[in-house]
RNA sequence: GGAGGAGUGGCCGAGUGGUCGAAGGCGGCGGUCUUGAAAACCGUUGUGCGUCAGCACCGGGGGUUCGAAUCCCUCCUCCUCCGCCA
């Protein structure tokens, strides 16, 4: 916990603090109970002079234990709500610090030379007609964006692409709601500590806009006691992600890094304990296959415990290639967060027939973020004379198209 | 949106104030029998907390009562009919 952030030391002190006075009262309270059902039993069997004695102490009997329940449910809450702000704990192979000791696993692919300078994506976009920045922001305003013609193809041709692969590595797709209750929010780990960085409708209850198809493929199970030789379980969605992106202002305002709404394929593994590590591994694979079939150079970061998300307890970031900026950018996180949201999200498993239910680990990585996949490629393959040439992996896809120009595909 | 009905253990389903954590059936598991299997029979079979005495949970929350699966309120979900929209 010292490893992320000295605040969640002190979360983690009011948890157990809460959780300790909690049980204390508990204990009494059962105690009254127990009471206050022997009394109520020999009511049936006491004589009628006795009765009214009798029930006259077991109404404060009675008025003992509801005040006695007013104080727990007040303790209890305030022991789940402690409970909800204390982070998952790292994994020991994690290293503590900040975003500056994240740790370079590998590399993959050639670094594209251009015998001229690479040009921004949007500025491919716009001289293409496939991304129309200002139009969106007319309707919607800044961090959005209109793909039109060969541009809203790309987009649906790399989603069904990275589908299908999900599908050839063994995920079943999942069509799932992008509107969820706020539980659901909660048994991720969302809320309550992205609560700013959420849309959510007006209606009561919300109604909250799903940041990323994670929250609703891992509550998929929530409840639930999986049966023997249910897992593992993988799982893939493409979806829109809503991020109000709060305390953002001012950071990638340009382009299609950061947007209110973007596409995303997402993975969610649901695995038992013991096999969570190779899971992950296998899920970052899986991830980079995606990468490597485009043809877009990337590398892989295996993040400090301080630049980790709220639920993970290791995480690999994919970044990949960006040429008009000269670096790496973020293009998936390959989580697992152990029992963490089996826990918030009640998700348990038997092994065995008659044994006693276990909570799962779950896995989720992006497979990958469409739009900054779109953007990876339209720099990445940009031609001298604005062009973009379309990956082969993609050309299935588009009616077997190899150039986007501003006439169209060809 | 309006009117009505219903939510009980893995599933089906009984239970309208106490003896109900909850009949019965199905399924599961173990056993007997069998060369093996089926059938039959017997047993067993929810989850969480716990100081291992106990306590809680019958869709969620609240109330009435000495006592609630059972009565009342409220929310959620599902079903039927009507309306509206596609």
């Amino acid at each position: 916990m010292q490893a992320r952030h000295s605040d969640y030391a002190a979360a983690l002190e009011k948890a157990h603090e809460a959780y300790e006075a909690w049980r204390a009262a508990r204990a009494e309270l059962d105690e009254l109970r127990h009471r206050l059902k022997e009394g109520s039993k020999k009511m049936r069997t006491v004589s009628a002079e006795e009765r009214d004695t009798l029930r006259a102490r077991l109404k404060e009997l009675s008025d003992a234990v509801k005040a006695r329940e007013e104080e727990i449910h007040a303790l209890d809450e305030a022991r789940l709500e402690a409970l909800l702000h204390v982070p998952n704990i790292p994994l020991p192979d994690v290293q503590p610090g900040d975003e500056s000791a994240n740790e370079e696993v590998r590399r993959w692919g050639q670094i594209p030379e251009f015998d001229f300078t690479p040009k921004p994506h949007w500025e491919i976009g716009e001289h293409l007609g496939i991304i129309d920045f200002e139009r969106a922001a007319r309707m919607s305003g800044s961090r959005f964006a209109v793909l039109t013609g060969a541009g809203a193809r790309l987009e649906r041709a790399i989603e069904s692409f990275m589908l299908d692969l999900a599908r050839e590595h063994g995920y079943t797709e999942v069509s799932v709601p992008h509107l969820v209750r706020r539980e659901a929010m909660v048994g991720t780990g969302q809320l309550p500590h992205l609560e700013n960085d959420t849309y959510k409708t007006q209606d009561d209850p919300p109604y909250y806009l799903i940041p990323t198809a994670e929250v609703t493929l891992v509550n998929l199970h929530r409840d639930e006691i999986l049966e023997p030789g249910s897992l593992p379980l993988y799982y893939v969605a493409a979806t829109p992600c809503y991020r109000a992106e709060a305390g953002s202002h001012g950071r990638d305002v340009r382009g299609l890094i950061r947007q209110h709404q973007f596409r995303k394929v997402e993975l969610v593994k649901v695995v038992e304990p013991e096999h969570s590590d190779d899971e992950l591994e296998k899920l970052v694979n899986n991830a980079e296959e995606v990468l490597r079939r485009l043809k877009l150079p990337y590398r892989v970061l295996r993040l400090a415990a301080g630049d980790m998300g709220f639920a993970a307890a290791k995480t690999y970031d994919l970044e990949v290639w960006v040429p008009s900026e000269g670096k790496y950018r973020e293009i998936s996180s390959c989580s697992t967060t152990t029992d963490f949201q089996a826990r918030r999200a009640k998700i348990r498993y038997r092994a065995k027939a008659g044994e006693k239910p276990r909570l799962v680990h779950t896995l989720n990585g992006s497979g990958l973020a469409v739009g900054r996949t779109f953007l990876a490629i339209l720099e990445n393959y940009q031609n001298s004379d604005g062009t973009v040439t379309v990956p082969e992996a993609l050309r299935p896809y588009l009616g077997g198209a190899s150039l986007i120009t501003a006439e169209g595909l060809k």
